[in-house]
RNA sequence: UCCUCGGUAGCUCAAUGGUAGAGCAGCGGGCUGUUAACCCGUUGGUUGGAGGUUCGAGCCCUCCCCGAGGAGCCA
């Protein structure tokens, strides 16, 4: 078995040897506590003067902040410690002895976002940072499962793209050789083709978007997910979402309780995230935002307050169906009982999170597509081969998109996107 | 793009228009159980930039740069 901090407890009194980083260090005389950490967790080290020899014991004392070294110790089980297992130190190596101050110092007071923004590749090595990236590991993990369980296939679509599948002024221009391209905002389009080939699929890559948004919501650079499901109907579609939702929220929590303690989430609040989740129509949507005090007229689409409205009234996503279909996406598929609706879902998080989730039933009838095209103003040439697909068997078909730093702040609590990304891109920060 | 707030030591912050300071970090010393250790000593500054007002500007004025929070838009 490979040793490492999170598994020592399998190794209680036995010799073994560690590589890693020195988190932080506490002197006391003879004593030296080293805390140690491997990338798996953080562990204390005990070095005794007597029992070390003396060059073993400077090299302790001398060793810096985020040096690596590798150390090799005994296990030994300590009700002292926070772990209730620490290390007695035989030797350490010091393998890079940091000839700077590690610029990021553990203290109460929490440093400028800008300062640790600026530091992000050295702000990942902190305790949060640590287990946010594994709970981000896990969730995506557990997207895939759930997809890979159910048979789905996973198509990806492409990055660089033609034309804007809503609209351009959101888009990342590039250069295509002699030609332009933009990067894509949507794989929606491109599994479309896709679920008529396959059955089943879905898409999980990065999405640009050029909105000049600056809000703890939003990022220029996302990765979102994308099922696209052959022959479902709405009500269908509904069901397979709660599947899904409480799926991977459960399954990540099941799997991440060590690291959304050290997250600090209230752990009560995603317990609650189980089926049946409330499902009710923009018209009733609207009718909470004004019963809670927003204002709001029928026909408008919800904007920050009106979001946050209607969302204290739910501990679980809300589920808003049934927009009016002008103020959605021309390619969702008009309600059979009311044609200025869309069979549209928007999945709403509790606490203030934000949009999820936001999927339709498609359009699968030839002549209405083409017809939302040309009202949208949409250059018909671009969107001759997704017409295609309305053309050669073409089936009811739906899907959705949600975007996984927005879902991973949820499940972890982390008020902040930019935190749920290794490397985040927003509007005026490209560095590091 | 718009609105609001901010920029002083590595970090977090003080400083009535009148000698730029503290805590933490770092460095030196002390301590056999520290948990964000503690005690003693100590290094550290182009006050975001450029102009201006003034005997004198970190502080007042103008412009610029950078950042944060939010709005619209969206996942």
């Amino acid at each position: 078995m490979q040793q490492s901090i999170t598994n020592l407890k399998d190794f209680i009194s036995q010799r073994i040897k560690l590589s890693g980083w020195l988190y932080s260090k506490r002197e006391k005389g003879k004593l030296i506590f080293l805390q140690f950490r491997d990338g798996t967790g953080i562990i204390q080290v005990v070095v005794f003067k007597d029992n070390v020899t003396q060059e073993i014991f400077d090299r302790c004392k001398k060793i810096t902040r985020e040096s690596s070294c590798v150390i090799e110790g005994k296990v030994r089980e300590e009700k002292r410690a926070p772990e209730g297992v620490e290390i007695d130190l035989d030797s350490i190596e010091i393998l890079h002895l940091n000839s700077e101050d590690f610029p990021i110092q553990i203290q109460d007071v929490v440093p400028e976002v800008n300062f640790l923004m600026e530091q992000r590749h050295l702000w990942l090595r902190s305790r949060k940072q640590v287990a946010l990236l594994r709970v981000r590991s896990q969730l995506i993990y557990a997207i895939r499962t759930f997809f890979q369980k159910r048979n789905f296939v996973c198509v990806d679509s492409p990055i660089l793209t033609p034309a804007a599948c809503e609209g351009t002024t959101t888009l990342f221009k590039v250069d295509y050789f002699d030609d332009e391209a933009f990067l894509s905002q949507s794989g929606q389009l491109y599994i479309e083709a896709a679920c008529m080939a396959l059955g089943k699929v879905y898409c999980f890559g990065p999405t640009f978007r050029a909105e000049k948004s600056k809000t703890r919501k939003h990022l220029t650079e996302f990765w979102m997910i994308e099922p696209e499901i052959s022959f479902i109907t709405f009500d269908k579609l509904l069901d397979f979402i709660q599947d899904y939702i409480e799926e991977i929220v459960q399954t990540t929590y099941s799997n991440c309780v060590p690291e959304l303690k050290i997250l600090e989430r209230d752990l009560s609040k995603l317990d609650q995230i189980k089926r049946p989740f409330p499902i009710i129509s923009y018209k009733e949507a609207v009718e909470i935002i004004k019963k809670n005090g927003e204002q709001i007229q029928y026909g408008e689409d919800f904007g920050a307050p009106q979001e946050e409205a209607l969302v204290k009234e739910f501990n679980k996503p809300v589920f808003v169906t049934r927009y009016p279909s002008n103020i959605k996406a021309f390619y969702m598929k008009p309600d059979p009982a009311d044609n200025n609706l869309a069979l549209c879902v928007d999945v709403i998080a509790p606490e203030g999170f934000g949009e999820l989730i936001g999927g339709s039933q498609r359009i699968d009838d030839y002549d209405l597509l083409k017809q939302r095209i040309l009202d949208h103003k949409l250059p018909l040439d671009s969107f001759k081969w997704y017409l295609d697909l309305r053309k050669y068997g073409s089936a009811s078909h739906g899907g959705f998109g949600m975007g996984l730093e927005r879902t991973l702040s949820w499940i972890s609590g982390i008020k902040h996107v930019r935190e749920c990304i290794p490397f985040p891109r927003l509007l005026y920060r490209i560095y590091p």
